[in-house]
DNA sequence: ATTCTTATTGAGATTGAATCTCAAATGAGA
DNA sequence: TCTCATTTGAGATTCAATCTCAATAAGAAT
């Protein structure tokens, strides 16, 4: 986790008026500081593997604030499960998933990313998160 | 419904080996004559509406038969619920949702089509399906 | 530093979409 | 028509996610 990411994360806190607590830091940290894909389950065992005790309910109501503010990515492999990732300073990767095995590959094509914007543009949206 | 799609899931039946029962051909017959994006309860109250009588758990079963053999699209908007919608013989939209009022639009857009497809290709992945 | 107000936490209960169970019914090949 | 494996339906079950509420803690004001 950056100073930066640290930062905005503390910023969105105060705008909203919400409280900079250890367990929210703690969960941003953890999402911060790994690649994978991870569901809300795996984030708070982590989380507890490292003597971090923060319960299911704030891993759950942490993720959610996060994804609402824009610092994480949610996404649905289709098991009825979320995944979240960091944003690491790249809010313009896709995902290409194996329909066998589950491995995700992340791409990143600026010609698809103009050419979304503009297409939201054209129906007279303002594109403000996608998923491919 | 069109003859042709009713065939095609016919084929798909003989082939896999499953039954075609009444239940299952309404239920296709219900998707492919609406064109709303509706979840798999939205679909059972269409049918109990016009007096089908096709339980919860047939719907639910027979929209995973026609999800896993790609003759319906399946959508998630984010909360939590599948959305179905037919195929009108383009596989090749995609959708732009409102955040605020969840309106849907569909558009298409042949280049991005074209872009994921090398994406796909260059990573050596076989495209068989795509949600934007 | 202390007090006060309000938000947050944690543990367990609850929700609800989706899946599972199993006896009864039914499709379809012989 | 007979046979048998598949399917159906009703209700039970699952499980990710959300909710409840008493206890706790953040952080502003003094």
């Amino acid at each position: 986790m950056t100073d930066l990411e640290l930062e905005k994360f503390k910023k969105v806190l105060k705008d909203e008026n919400l409280k900079l607590t250890p367990q929210r830091v703690e969960v941003f940290r953890e999402v911060c500081n790994s690649e994978e894909h991870r569901e809300a389950e795996e984030i708070y065992l982590a989380l507890r593997k490292k003597d971090l005790n923060v319960s299911r309910s704030t891993v759950y109501r942490t993720m959610d604030i996060l994804y609402q503010y824009d610092l994480v990515q949610r996404m649905d492999i289709g098991d009825g499960k979320w995944r979240y990732e960091h944003w690491l300073n790249c809010h313009q990767h896709d995902h290409l998933i194996c329909i066998r095995c589950g491995t995700i590959v992340e791409f990143i094509n600026t010609q698809i990313e103009g050419i979304q914007k503009d297409v939201a543009e054209k129906f007279n949206y303002q594109l403000v998160r996608h998923v491919h």
